[in-house]
DNA sequence: CCTACCGATCGGTAGG
DNA sequence: CCTACCGATCGGTAGG
């Protein structure tokens, strides 16, 4: 796990696929990818079946490796669910940076919040992502270091909410507090996974200005 | 599984502890006390580290047994969780039951609204029960019959806030439509068996306040 | 209900 | 990455 490298005057202890250096050689970057991969596959079983429904030779068998295989990337099968766990946070800021982005500055709380809620359900339910169901539904299974890592990805997400709610109830267009506020409409948020499906009776967007309505008596 | 008795004129088939027949003997009694206390253990093991964490020898142990005991009144494990979920229901029907029945006839929308969801959160955060979080968090472990069992249980349970909502909508005080608002609030309210502490911060009244002000702006 | 046990599966490892 | 394997655990059962 360690690598000792001798330089010329000093002993340097290097982690190896450490934080602070970006892959190099093509084995690297091969290494890399199938390391992806291996997260992705892993995101939808876990949606599917359950962290403990998915054993780790299925994940394996999806990845086309051998069972044994799979240690080769991960120490235990808990890193594969923290992996999933951190690839889906920082998928998910990304996507709610370019929604907040292409809003401007001069947009309203509506505006805000209607985008971010728009941008939450498409991560949820729009089929393009199992990393965050995952993320909400296995929460539990983390070890408490791994919980406080992806907790603090997860913090800095939903504050971006905090300036929209708190705006939104200075107009008096939400009524609630806005820190229940923001936990009770993640609530909301997150539990569509437990029954939309996309294309039947609902759009994404009939979902968003419903859950707007709900919420702030307007879209 | 199934017992044959001989009768004078014809062979009857019963099943052993079946609907139909309320237990009778002392034994029959002890037998479905025991069988209560199982399913009481099993639903605060469930709940504190889900199915799959908690094993068969866990459950005996916590309810003083040996470990192969448990299989003389459940027939395997998942039948366990079953009957957490339908004792959990079952519970929960009975208690909105009373709820509403407080009110009186001439409650209006708000007060329905307002006794539902109390009684709701009562449930998820109140420290009372553990079924309903265990149904809600591990539903999909069910087979297709047993959810199918329980669904109805529970769209009978969810069918009684429909008037509620429905008379909110009508006086515009309910901006979503009513089955929409159904679901997003449900999946508010069952959130927050996730990040509700009782006594901490917030009482369980000012939860159902917030939840009301956020959901139809008022109490 | 208990005792004693079985077969299957699982996460993980050594060595290449 | 693969092969070959281990120890532990688990749901469940036979027989009393």
């Amino acid at each position: 796990m360690l690598r000792l490298m001798q330089t010329s005057h000093e002993a340097v202890i290097v982690k190896k696929r450490g934080r602070g250096r970006p892959p190099k050689s093509a084995d690297e970057r091969n290494e890399s990818m199938r390391r992806g991969e291996l997260v992705k596959v892993a995101a939808q079983l876990f949606r599917q079946r359950g962290f403990h429904g998915t054993s780790t030779r299925d994940i394996a068998a999806a990845a086309g490796m051998q069972s044994g295989s799979i240690f080769y990337f991960f120490e235990s099968k808990e890193a594969i669910l923290h992996a999933v766990m951190q690839d889906g946070m920082t998928q998910a800021a990304v996507s709610q940076d370019a929604a907040l982005q292409a809003l401007g500055a001069r947009a309203n709380g509506v505006e805000r919040l209607s985008a971010l809620v728009r941008n939450h359900l498409q991560i949820m339910v729009g089929g393009e992502s199992d990393f965050i169901p995952v993320m909400l539904y296995e929460w539990r299974l983390l070890s408490d270091a791994q919980r406080m890592e992806v907790s603090a990805q997860k913090d800095a997400y939903e504050a971006q909410w905090m300036p929209a709610l708190q705006a939104l109830h200075r107009t008096g267009k939400l009524k609630a507090r806005p820190e229940i506020a923001r936990l009770l409409i993640f609530g909301a948020l997150n539990w569509t996974a437990q029954w939309f499906t996309e294309g039947r009776g609902l759009t994404l967007d009939e979902l968003t200005e419903q859950a707007l309505a709900l919420f702030i008596g307007e879209r």
